[in-house]
DNA sequence: CCACCGTCGTGAAATTTTCCCGGCAGCGGC
DNA sequence: GCCGCTGCCGGGAAAATTTCACGACGGTGG
């Protein structure tokens, strides 16, 4: 192994975060912060400039998300390794990151031990994964919780997150070209799948399944 | 003015966050962080243990949320400065903390010079809001979006309450002891008083106005 | 070919939402 | 006291919706 510092780059929009990434990281010998950026395009210019070993990075970030960034920082260097390092303890959010191709969860709310112990786990190829959202996967499999983009069709998972966006069912059957009918008979049968009684129980759900995130809602 | 260092308390539930705080602060001469707290209870006791000249306060914490801490708090001490620090942009949040005490209001997103001048004049007895509140302050003015605790009368506001968090019509008419055709009613109402047309607009509106938080629903 | 699934739509019944109504209680003004 | 106003509670009926059963159509795979 090489005895040279691993370099590493951070990514939150929070300036105050970051500062606390430093301070944390310096008391660990051979870690160097090369970079910092405070949302998606910024990290992913600044990663092909500095090609760091390491990316820690935020979830939820203005602009281009959190997910997307770590999608394509993996499809300009395959070996990119990026630890998530977010306030979202949520298991649907994390199954996300790590199919984008994240090596690592890990939770705000994590002592500092945890995240150091992540970098050192993702640095050396591991995937870490912080015990909460363990416990939290473990959780939504035995509540039977699927995925909701698991058990809706293409079409019915469209409908969702128009409904979830847009306003009445008329609106959505124009803009997709269908029977205000269809819309409204694909909106039962959602419910239905997702096992929901009324559109408020369904919008919690989009938001612990991460379909919807808050920033597309209200914080504007 | 006294020239020994002034006190500071800080609580945030994410560690990281107070290692920043730390960092931000330290380069400023004449503070002195006290206190660390990581939930709204431990800082009450902090508080009454170490009697900091100002409280940085995060919002969104486990157990009893920032705004009942900052209510709190000031009941205890009726002269005690609070500066709210948190990720929420959002003018709701602000004017509730503003009215349960709080000396200031600065998002996350800000840069670190304006959290230090927050914090110099939360210190002199000034009330400081950062530039991107008072933005949405003057937007939801022009929207011409009341708070919905304004609008809605008691009684309206419990049904309210109730909507977004129980389930359906015929539950909250027996916790309330009404007539279902009641609630329905009052729901009915409600959409029209707050100007919106469907349920899931409803619960976009109350997350915008704090009346309900992220840790009400999803994330568990 | 046939069975199956996803998609789209219709029709009709069941339910909910909406609107309009009246009664009742409290409250301030005259 | 009496009046007007507002909030609260519900009934009734029309309107809209949700829900359910059903059929058609295209693709896919055995």
């Amino acid at each position: 192994m090489s005895n040279t510092a691993r370099t590493i780059m951070l990514v939150d929009d929070h300036a105050v975060v970051r500062e606390g990434y430093r301070a944390m990281l310096q008391k660990q010998p051979g870690l160097s912060v090369v970079a910092e950026a405070s949302d998606g395009v910024e990290a992913y210019r600044l990663y092909k400039e500095t090609g760091p070993d390491l990316v820690i990075m935020d979830l939820s970030m203005p602009g281009i998300g959190g997910i997307e960034a770590i999608r394509r920082l993996r499809q300009w260097d395959k070996r990119a390794k990026i630890l998530v390092f977010t306030m979202h303890q949520n298991a649907a959010f994390a199954v996300q990151a790590i199919r984008a191709g994240a090596s690592g969860y890990v939770t705000k709310t994590s002592p500092p031990e945890t995240l150091v112990h992540a970098v050192m786990d993702a640095l050396s190829g591991k995937i870490a994964i912080s015990p909460d959202i363990d416990h939290e996967l473990a959780l939504s499999h035995l509540a039977g919780e699927s995925a909701a983009a698991d058990l809706l069709t293409a079409r019915e998972f469209e409908v969702l997150r128009m409904l979830l966006a847009e306003k009445t069912t008329d609106e959505i059957a124009e803009a997709l070209h269908l029977s205000p009918k269809t819309v409204a008979n694909l909106h039962s049968l959602i419910k239905d799948k997702l096992g929901v009684g009324t559109d408020i129980e369904l919008v919690r759900l989009a938001l612990r399944q991460g379909i919807l995130t808050q920033v597309d809602l209200g914080e504007r």
